[in-house]
DNA sequence: AACATCGTAATTTTT
DNA sequence: TTACGATGTT
């Protein structure tokens, strides 16, 4: 079975649909078809359906045809109707396809599978029923992180908190963090609260719930947290639902947080029928919230839970598999797993190292270009990074040479401004009371209604405790705003009621077109030059079409609020670039992985705020990485790198070196390196300067940090320069600059501390009166005081 | 109210 | 370097 049943990309074809023939149920002693196939462990996870059963599933190992096959076999087998199944996902995209997978094996009855979802969109449905019980409306709104933020910068500037110092992104995130640990703003621990603009958090998140409330809407952690308050404060409502869920089952269980832990316990605790599926070495969002923990505990919760580890991978080579175990070894939180396959040879990864990030881009593109000359399509090559400010020079690159590629991730659809402000237009057709709406449109396109005009809309409405809307009625009777507004708001609102009666008679389509044209929306998009112009229009016009498979208005906003997922079809033949966040869960054949030397990945950012923890969650994504190989896969790391404009000097990741020996091979080909004419040394003889170790030869297991730390205690970096002239249009990095800017100097904590005397390249000299992680507060002498990350400055 | 200019800071992403 | 936001100018 060479072509995996994990998630595919987008090119990916779903199993034979000869299953479904198969899985009615046999006659006495016969197995169903479904069973066929599975190995001895995944079939055990399929067929013990009974009590609480862990299935750690390492990369590659047949993981979602495991959970859709225990569906199909508690459906087919009598044991639950679908409605009686909660099966839960984290993306709508893992959702989509189990339902789809289901549907392959037990057909039209996967249809009643209404509880399958991501968290969010089942605690969405289970609210609505209940939304008194937490003083909403069942109609309320879900509103998304910027009207979060628009309305929390409000909030901020109402309590005269500096917004600059305090901005509501900030406010936001930590808003999310207590969501998402299951605080409601009184369980908020006094120390967590306070962290924000002096003490002020706790009352602004307090403010922020009221607000919501009176708005009858809540946001994506309020979800969660409702019901949890539900389940808690309302034990008949959570026994219906104990009662009502035969079966629970959950994916990516490593990825869970606090909130989505407790409500989870709550459903399964009734009939302990709970089955979650996940891989703590693939837990790679701890930064949102997620908790490995939870999976690590998971047999203390659930006690007398059968663990089943499926460790047999069906995807990846026998050298990407062991380079891939062998450095996830390197962690010490693990339950422990090993992949085996037995598909035996393969191409050992190989790890390359090159001049600069203009070098590697252009090893990769040769590299991607050899591949396809070798028969292979684009599409089945994939470029990982860590973040995406690395993705632009292959970008470049590919542009030059007209290799096509498609960036996965970046803004997306539902999230476009010009998406956005229909949306607005559409919700407060839909609800005059959306004053969230309101707001992002009232000027929009301009309209000649300023932000004066809007603070004294929002005063009145407060006073008077009116929808800005209303408000906006009571202004305009008055003599409060200037003429020339005046008539601006007036026709706004005539417009909108205008619109509001269209959207009794005619399909909201059609409304949504009338909108843009009379609004001038089209016509300010029309005139304006920018290049993103006509994209925008274009999406408006996708955005129209989108619509018209809803039957009503109110469904389709129903629908966007929290399916913000809108696949861009397969697409043409074409590299993948992306971040290894995006990666997980998809496959290619050639996976390149730029980029590893330190600071860059892993991150410097991580190992500071986190330290350990942070840094094993960056070997976990190294893991990932390498795992999204089917074939081949190739890390790659440079001497030097411009970050922010600057030229910092590199090391070699840590974790190039963790990776065994015997699987991997140092590329030496020649043809790579530099772009002038005498270049002749090769990327691995490169690495031979220190005299310590050579990186091709077999001595090269000596961890390259700390040989590159000794190299910088020896004074500079010894990297030779292989450029004499600079072939391309960059300058070539001045040797031993990068010392001065020393960015990956590998260190966990902050090497500075309060009172010690700094010199930054651009504000001089100065003294640090706090340190907070790598940010240091600094008092220059000239400057004055700035908050910098630690790495741009040295000690004076 | 619209436009230009300056200053500032700098992962990862889903719902 | 670049992107975004806040500030200043017309």
């Amino acid at each position: 079975m060479s072509s995996g049943y994990d998630s595919h990309p987008p090119h990916g074809d779903l199993p034979s649909p000869r299953i479904s023939d198969l899985a009615r149920p046999r006659g006495p002693g016969g197995d169903p078809g479904y069973l066929d196939g599975l190995n001895p462990e995944q079939r055990a996870a399929v067929e013990t359906t009974e009590g609480p059963v862990l299935v750690l599933a390492g990369a590659g190992t047949g993981k979602t045809r495991v959970l859709t096959t225990r569906l199909a076999h508690i459906l087919s087998t009598g044991r639950a109707r679908p409605w009686e199944l909660l099966a839960v996902t984290f993306t709508n995209k893992a959702a989509r396809e189990m339902r789809e997978r289901i549907t392959h094996i037990i057909g039209a009855e996967a249809e009643g599978l209404r509880w399958l979802g991501t968290f969010h969109s089942v605690a969405a449905q289970i609210l609505r029923r209940h939304a008194e019980l937490v003083g909403l409306k069942s109609s309320y709104t879900i509103i998304d992180n910027d009207d979060q933020e628009r309305l929390l910068k409000q909030l901020i500037e109402a309590e005269n908190i500096d917004a600059k110092r305090w901005t509501p992104k900030i406010l936001a995130g930590m808003i999310d963090n207590w969501k998402n640990k299951g605080w409601t703003p009184d369980r908020v621990p006094p120390a967590d609260g306070s962290e924000f603009a002096a003490g002020k958090g706790t009352i602004l998140y307090r403010q922020y719930q009221d607000r919501l409330r009176i708005l009858n809407a809540c946001d994506f952690g309020d979800l969660l947290l409702h019901n949890i308050t539900i389940f808690t404060s309302h034990p008949d409502v959570l026994t219906d639902y104990q009662t009502r869920f035969k079966y629970v089952l959950v994916d990516e269980y490593q990825d869970t947080n606090i909130a989505q832990y407790l409500w989870l316990r709550l459903l399964a605790q009734g009939r302990q029928n709970v089955c979650c599926v996940g891989d703590d070495d693939q837990s790679i969002y701890g930064w949102r919230g997620a908790e490995v923990d939870n999976i690590l505990r998971f047999e203390r919760d659930f006690p007398g839970a059968k663990v089943v580890r499926l460790e047999r991978n069906y995807r990846s080579t026998e050298h990407i598999l062991a380079a891939a175990s062998g450095l996830i070894t390197a962690n010490k939180d693990r339950l422990g797993k090993t992949l085996w396959t037995d598909e035996a040879g393969g191409e050992k990864v190989k790890v390359s190292g090159v001049w600069d990030g203009e070098a590697e881009s252009r090893m990769v593109a040769d590299e991607i270009e050899k591949a396809r000359r070798a028969g292979r399509k684009y599409s089945h090559m994939a470029i990982l990074v860590r973040a995406s400010f690395q993705m632009r020079a292959f970008e470049e690159r590919f542009v030059m040479l007209q290799i096509p590629y498609k960036v996965v991730g970046g803004p997306r659809f539902f999230e476009r401004a010009e998406i956005r402000d229909a949306h607005a237009y559409l919700r407060l057709i839909q609800s005059p009371d959306d004053d969230l709406a309101f707001e992002r449109i009232v000027n929009t396109p301009k309209r000649g209604i300023g932000d004066t005009s809007v603070q004294k809309l929002r005063q009145v409405a407060r006073l008077e405790s009116l929808p800005a809307v209303e408000a906006a009625r009571t202004l305009v009777g008055s003599d409060e705003l200037p003429a020339r507004t005046r008539t601006a708001l007036s026709n706004f609102l005539r417009d909108l009621d205008r619109w509001r009666a269209l959207a009794q008679t005619m399909p909201h389509q059609r409304v949504l077109e009338a909108v843009l044209e009379e609004s001038g929306y089209t016509d300010a998009l029309r005139l304006d030059k920018g290049p993103t112009s006509q994209t925008r229009l274009e999406n408006l016009k996708e955005l129209v079409q989108s619509m018209s498979a809803f039957d009503t208005l109110e469904a389709y906003l129903e629908h966007v609020s929290l399916v913000m997922d809108l696949d861009k079809g397969a697409g043409d033949d074409a590299v993948w670039i992306m971040t290894l966040h995006s990666a997980k869960g998809l496959e290619f054949p050639l996976v390149f992985l730029p980029g590893w030397e330190e600071g860059v990945f892993p991150s410097q950012r991580s190992m500071d705020d986190k330290g350990t923890k942070g840094l094993e969650e960056e070997r976990r994504l190294a893991y990932v990485g390498i795992t999204r190989a089917r074939e081949e896969a190739r890390i790659s790391f440079v001497a030097n790198r411009q970050v922010y404009g600057r030229w910092t000097s590199q090391l070699p990741s840590r974790f190039v070196d963790e990776l065994p020996l015997a699987h991997v091979e140092a590329a030496s080909e020649t043809g790579y390196y530099g772009g002038g004419p005498g270049m002749q040394q090769t990327a691995a003889s490169r690495w031979d300067d220190t005299g310590q170790s050579s990186f091709g030869g077999s001595g090269y297991a000596s961890p390259g940090w700390k040989r590159a730390q000794d190299r910088m205690a020896g004074g500079g970096n010894s990297w030779s320069n292989p450029r004499t002239g600079g072939s391309g249009g960059r300058s070539a990095p001045i040797e031993g600059e990068g010392r001065l800017v020393a960015v990956s100097a590998p260190s966990k904590a902050s090497a500075y501390q309060r009172g010690d005397r700094v010199f930054h390249v651009k504000f001089g000299y100065g003294q640090v009166s706090s340190v907070e992680g790598n940010k240091l507060s600094v008092a220059f002498d000239k400057a004055g005081d700035k908050k910098v990350i630690d790495g741009f400055v040295e000690k004076a």
